[in-house]
Order: C-alpha cells, then sequence, then structure tokens
DNA sequence: AATTCGGGGTA
DNA sequence: TACCCAGAATT
C-alpha cells in the first residue's frame, strides 16, 4: 500500500466513524442540494448555514424554481448571511442551467467552471459530491490540513503557495469513495485538525504528518499577514410614516451591499439633509429636515474595513404612496421586512432601534 | 498579485 | 480584539 492510498484510507477509515453523516443536503444527495451547499458554506461555518439552507431549499427546491423565482426572493433568503455577490452569482447561473443545460446543473467540469460563482474548489467538491467523479478541493480546511501534513510554509492565499497545495491535494486523490473523501477531508479538518488545539493525539494520520513530527503544528499554516483596518463613516436616514413604514432604497448592482435593500445613506449628516430636501417633495409631505433625532449608532466590520453609521431617525411623516415598487424608493410595512434582502446591521436596526446614549 | 466582496463563531 | 471560516470575481 503506497503513501497516497493509505493516507486517504486511513481518512475514510476515520470518516465511517467519526464523520459528519447527517447534514442536510446529504438527504438526499442530489447535484442541486450539493450545489446550494456549496455556495452557501463558502467563507460561512457549517453551522451558520444549516438554517438558512433548510429554509431556502423549502422555499426554491430545484434549479427551475430557483431560476425563475424573482431576485427579491432569492436575496431574501440569503439576508444574513453575507457575500451576497453568491446569491446574485447562483440565481444567474440556475437560469443559465436551464438556458443552456436543459435544467440541470452540467457534469462536465469545464462547463460546471463556467457558471458564476464556482470556482475550482467549488466545482470540485460538486463533482466529487453530486457524482464521485475524481476531482480534489482546497477549501480552508484542506489547506491547513495539507500545510501540516506537508509542513508547507507561507501563506495559503499566496499564489504559489496555493499552487503548491493543489498539487499536493490532487496527488492524494484515491481511486474510488471519491465523495465520502471529499466530505472526510472537510469533516476532519473541522472537528479534529482544527487552527487551535487541533487533537493531533487523535488523529489517524499523525504518523505522516511533517508538523506533529516536527512540533510545529501551531506555526502551520502561516496566518495572513495582519492589516490596520481603514475606518469609513455615513449617515442614514430613518424615515418613518404614521403607519411605521420605513423608506429603504435599494443599493446598486455593484459594491458593499449590492442590490440589497437599506436606509437612504449620505457621506455626512449636511449630504443626507440635502438629499432629504431634494426627495421630500416625491416621498413625504414637507417635513422639518432641522429636527431628527440621533439614534445609536451603527459599527460593523469589513474584511478590509469598518463602517460606522449614524441613523437620523424621523417618526410621524406623511408618506406619499406614489412612490413605486420599481423605483429604488420604496415604503415598506414591517411585515413586509422578511421578504426583502436586507443587511444584517441594517436589520438589526429596523427591528431595534436605540436612542443615542448620553456621554 | 492584490483587492473586494459579510457575517458569525471563537480564543 | 483579532482571526478564521466548505472562495470567487475583479482589477
Amino acid at each position: 500500500m503506497n503513501a497516497h492510498a493509505d493516507y486517504a484510507t486511513r481518512l475514510l477509515a476515520w470518516f465511517d466513524v467519526h464523520g459528519r453523516h447527517d447534514l442536510p443536503w446529504q438527504h438526499p444527495r442530489t447535484p442541486y442540494r450539493v450545489w446550494l451547499s456549496e455556495i452557501m458554506l463558502q467563507q460561512t461555518q457549517v453551522r451558520v448555514v444549516i438554517p438558512y439552507f433548510e429554509r431556502f431549499v423549502a422555499a426554491l427546491p430545484d434549479v427551475q424554481a430557483l431560476a425563475s423565482a424573482p431576485q427579491d426572493t432569492v436575496l431574501a433568503l440569503w439576508s444574513g448571511l453575507g457575500y451576497y455577490a453568491r446569491a446574485r452569482n447562483l440565481h444567474a447561473a440556475a437560469q443559465r442551467c436551464v438556458d443552456m443545460h436543459g435544467g440541470d446543473l452540467p457534469r462536465d467540469p469545464v462547463a460546471l467552471l463556467e457558471l458564476p460563482g464556482i470556482g475550482r474548489s467549488t466545482a470540485g467538491a460538486i463533482l466529487s459530491q453530486a457524482w464521485g467523479d475524481p476531482f480534489a478541493i482546497l477549501d480552508g480546511n484542506v489547506k491547513r490540513v495539507l500545510a501540516r501534513r506537508h509542513a508547507v510554509e507561507g501563506w495559503p492565499g499566496q499564489p504559489k503557495v496555493e499552487t503548491r497545495l493543489w498539487a499536493i491535494a490532487e496527488g492524494l486523490l484515491p481511486a474510488n469513495r471519491l465523495a465520502d473523501y471529499t466530505q472526510a477531508q472537510m469533516d476532519f479538518g473541522a472537528t479534529l485538525c482544527t487552527r487551535h488545539n487541533p487533537a493531533c493525539l487523535l488523529c489517524p494520520v499523525n504518523a505522516d504528518c511533517a508538523a506533529f513530527l516536527q512540533g510545529r503544528v501551531d506555526e502551520l499554516p502561516t496566518p495572513r499577514p495582519a492589516k490596520a483596518l481603514p475606518e469609513r463613516e455615513a449617515s442614514v436616514l430613518l424615515l418613518e410614516d404614521g403607519q411605521g413604514r420605513v423608506l429603504l432604497e435599494k443599493r446598486p448592482p455593484t459594491g458593499v451591499w449590492a442590490s440589497l435593500w437599506s436606509l437612504p445613506q449620505a457621506a455626512d449628516e449636511a449630504q443626507a439633509l440635502d438629499w432629504l430636501a431634494a426627495q421630500s417633495p416625491g416621498i413625504v409631505d414637507p417635513v422639518d429636515v432641522d429636527s431628527p433625532s440621533r439614534l445609536q449608532p451603527v459599527q460593523h466590520g469589513f474584511t478590509h474595513f469598518r463602517l460606522r453609521l449614524q441613523p437620523l431617525h424621523w417618526s410621524g411623516l406623511a408618506a406619499r404612496h406614489h412612490v413605486r415598487d420599481n423605483d429604488r424608493l420604496r415604503w415598506v410595512a414591517r411585515d413586509e421586512l422578511a421578504t426583502l434582502g436586507i443587511p444584517a446591521p441594517i436589520r438589526t436596526l429596523l427591528l431595534a432601534p436605540r436612542v443615542a446614549q448620553e456621554d
């Protein structure tokens, strides 16, 4: 038995006893459900995904249903998961499957990779799990496991390091049980070969792990180089009418929170008031723009910057309802909030606004 | 090659 | 806090 077969064999034996066999996308394990789960799981932990997955497949159970759904429905089902480009790409890919692949996800790896939102690792995960085809994955789990097993130096996000890890992953592929092998790697990385305090003494492959043998498990993989986060500020308008409806604005199709519904936003308070003065004839009866109340600022962290939003609140306004649904501006009742894609911090603000604390 | 996309869990 | 997580698309 060579070392490669030995690795896969040992991992699969571990998986049969200790792996996760009751995840919702495993029963039934259809291509559509595997695809949806893999997209949701990009940069997102299993525990977080599960309720979103259940809700999504219940509402849109197959490719056809997804392809024909309105974008707002798809984004509403995604609301809170983050990385909303995933939802827009998933939606567009489903429509392309209907147009070009008979309503099914293609099994051809080239066609699969051409679909938006599916890169090399996700394609490998889908091909191996949906059909048992021999393709490797290289997600965060596998990068960590292989960086340790082969003592690969350097941050795995670095192209040179990633190329090396791909080559190792391809070389370790077994001849069969590909679906289980893919799942085994992810379970192994998520539950045993974890970033902190990995259970090396219980590890089925520790005899071949360079990091373990060298006592360097805590050093590998090399962490991402630290970078200071810039801070941005903005003001948002929370306009409420007498019935508790709020005015929402659909964000542009690119950039942060693309195509989601949020509060009208301006660079600062003065520009927010200017915007209101300019827009008010169309959306409300003239209001006293000098008297908003300041709510508690919303602090929100992104990957690459920190955002501080200062909400300016008016209530009891007289809404003008010739604002059409097709427009970017829309008065939305509290009951309707669940049907729209809304950024998590904005949803929190709408459901539980807090007055600014004196300090 | 570097940057841009959220949100939640965790030490 | 800071970092990480079933990454991909864009520039």
